[in-house]
DNA sequence: TTACAATATGAACATATGATCATATATTAA
DNA sequence: TTAATATATGATCATATGTTCATATTGTAA
């Protein structure tokens, strides 16, 4: 064993956050719910895209906890659950908009 | 046009970047250089795998300008070319030793 | 020049990924 | 219960991705 070695399981975990993040529908998928509370048809509808496209990735980011569902009659709203993934994110959208 | 609308560019933008930080073998070949420069050998052996396979990863990771190439007789040292995306994978890695 | 060592590159392959369609499930209201 | 609506899911498909092999290129020293 190494001195700097990193650990692997460490490794697929940070690899895992960043895969989240490096796809546009994430993207524009978890920058609506920082801005706020969405259900499923709201998202599909203000990113133009297929409600089941957009269902498919809610269950991806639930599964890694970035996102959570509140249940109210038929709707499903979600809203963010990782306050330093998203963090994360709002900051290297900022960072981009002043680069280039 | 619509208020919160974010720039497809942008979001390629800042896809791309977490992209390069999506797979474990650049997360390990960008952490070993934020801790040395080194040549393309030393981290092929450093991490047990193929001289090909880093130097791919590295052409990839260098039009992104994450990092530099610097000749010195055959050998070609790497070294990391963004403080800020550096930045976001150290800062990732830390937060990730510290939860769980 | 030649031989050698380090690095780069192109092709091939297996696997992963994201979008979509069709349909299932779940919840509400009548 | 049934109809209507919102959401979830499984299968499929095209494309993207990462690794490897084989080989090319580059640069050094003899």
């Amino acid at each position: 064993m190494q001195y700097n070695t990193m650990d692997e399981r460490l490794i697929e975990d940070v690899s895992q956050i960043f895969k989240a993040l490096s796809d546009p529908t994430r993207i524009k998928i978890l920058h609506l719910l920082f801005q706020k509370e969405c259900s499923v048809n709201e998202i599909a509808e203000q990113l133009n895209m297929k409600q089941s496209t957009i269902s498919h990735q809610l269950k991806y980011l639930k599964q890694l906890h970035l996102v959570k569902k509140r249940r109210d009659k038929t709707m499903a709203y979600y809203s963010p659950d990782d306050y330093h993934v998203m963090n994360l994110l709002e900051q290297t959208i900022e960072h981009s908009k002043h680069t280039n």
